[in-house]
DNA sequence: TCAATAGTGTCTCTGAGACATTATCTG
DNA sequence: CAGATAATGTCTCAGAGACACTATTGA
């Protein structure tokens, strides 16, 4: 069956564009500050400016883009993802010196555990050390204010802290995603409603031992 | 000049998706109830089913998706938008019989005098008299948390309203987009302060003349 | 004067935030 | 016991929400 719209034209008689996937992939670098992967190896055409990795959506693999944002994280800084989510699409008909590329940004948070391996560069986010390829530095803009969002909302929901943890631990991770400081007692008010008891306690420092919590 | 990627292969060696954008085009209905703008045209291979406004990118005309979004509204159901924001990329590889078709989901609100050369049908929105074509359904779904989320925090961003109004004209645009009844004297304190007064009054009706406001 | 609508004073309740105190561990 | 950290009692303040009262118009 060959659908034809009220033109009488066919799907592939217009030019399609090509459809790319990047990816902010977020974690905390080892001093806890919130970070992004980027790559060093871009196209030529990009002057050597690293870029966030990102792959075109294999159509004929029908893909979705979910799974060419795992793919790309994969396959361009070894890292396996673990929830990537939209964040929108850059369509700039100049964005890409190769022809008319649209870009679904895409947002993922990982534990740095996951980030061990990886062939890519942390970056601190921020003030960022050189300027990123393409349109990638409002990427990472919106994929701050998106992983800031959820935090305001929710105890940890990248996990960051791992499966077990202190408050004091969950703080800091809070703290080193907004990229401010907390009181703990306004903390733990806040987000100890979100959370379950594990009934164990982490001992073996000094001071009182801290009981330990699951997400619920 | 031709770029290639790191298998040595140009941008359309690998085969390119078709780019569709629709778009939930809101407004108030004569009995001031929010309503989607459908069009009861869609291909044969939606059995009839209405759908929204939506068309393909114009990648050969150098269409931004914007571009695309007001020029489905125009021409499918003769609407000039205003302002279609990006909600979402639906890439269910069968979402379209006719082929691989991503569709980037808009949602725009204008106020009811733009709707009244309109070719397509008013649906209220809640439960749907008729279901959707494609995944329409969820992109209402999606384009009413949108425009809810924003009336909760400004006074009527969209300008349904107009320009110079009394807070219960306010109030009544507001309740129409949040589905609810809300209180006179908690609105008046919450939205004051993003208001402008204009010095006029609403004379003419029973009652003590309201002043009008303007956004600011 | 009455009915109708506009506008405001004020009370209560809740939750955030901050300070200070108590509790419990190690050395 | 001293020092360190965990956990919580409690005070204050701001804002939402609700009720009731006052203000101003047309009929």
């Amino acid at each position: 069956m060959i659908w034809r719209d009220e033109h009488g034209r066919r799907l592939d008689d217009y030019p399609q564009p090509s459809v790319a996937v990047d990816v902010a992939l977020l974690t905390l670098d080892q001093d806890g500050r919130l970070a992004v992967v980027v790559h060093a190896r871009p196209g030529a055409h990009e002057h050597g400016r690293p870029a966030l990795p990102g792959t075109f959506l294999r159509v004929d693999r029908r893909e979705t883009l979910r799974e060419a944002a795992l793919r790309a994280l994969r396959d361009k800084v070894n890292v396996t993802g673990r929830e990537p989510r939209q964040l929108a699409v850059f369509d700039d008909p100049d964005r890409d010196p190769r022809g008319r590329v649209l870009s679904v940004a895409h947002v993922d948070l990982v534990p740095p555990d996951r980030i061990t391996g990886t062939t890519g560069v942390l970056a601190p986010v921020g003030p960022l050390p050189h300027p990123l390829a393409y349109d990638h530095e409002r990427v990472v803009a919106a994929a701050i204010d998106h992983v800031r969002a959820a935090y305001r909302r929710l105890p940890d929901p990248a996990g960051l802290a791992g499966a077990e943890f202190t408050l004091l631990e969950l703080q800091q991770v809070h703290e080193a995603v907004l990229g401010e400081p907390l009181q703990k007692d306004t903390f733990r008010r806040h987000t100890a409603p979100d959370l379950v008891e594990t009934g164990r306690v982490r001992a073996g420092t000094v001071g009182k031992p801290a009981r330990t919590f699951r997400r619920r």
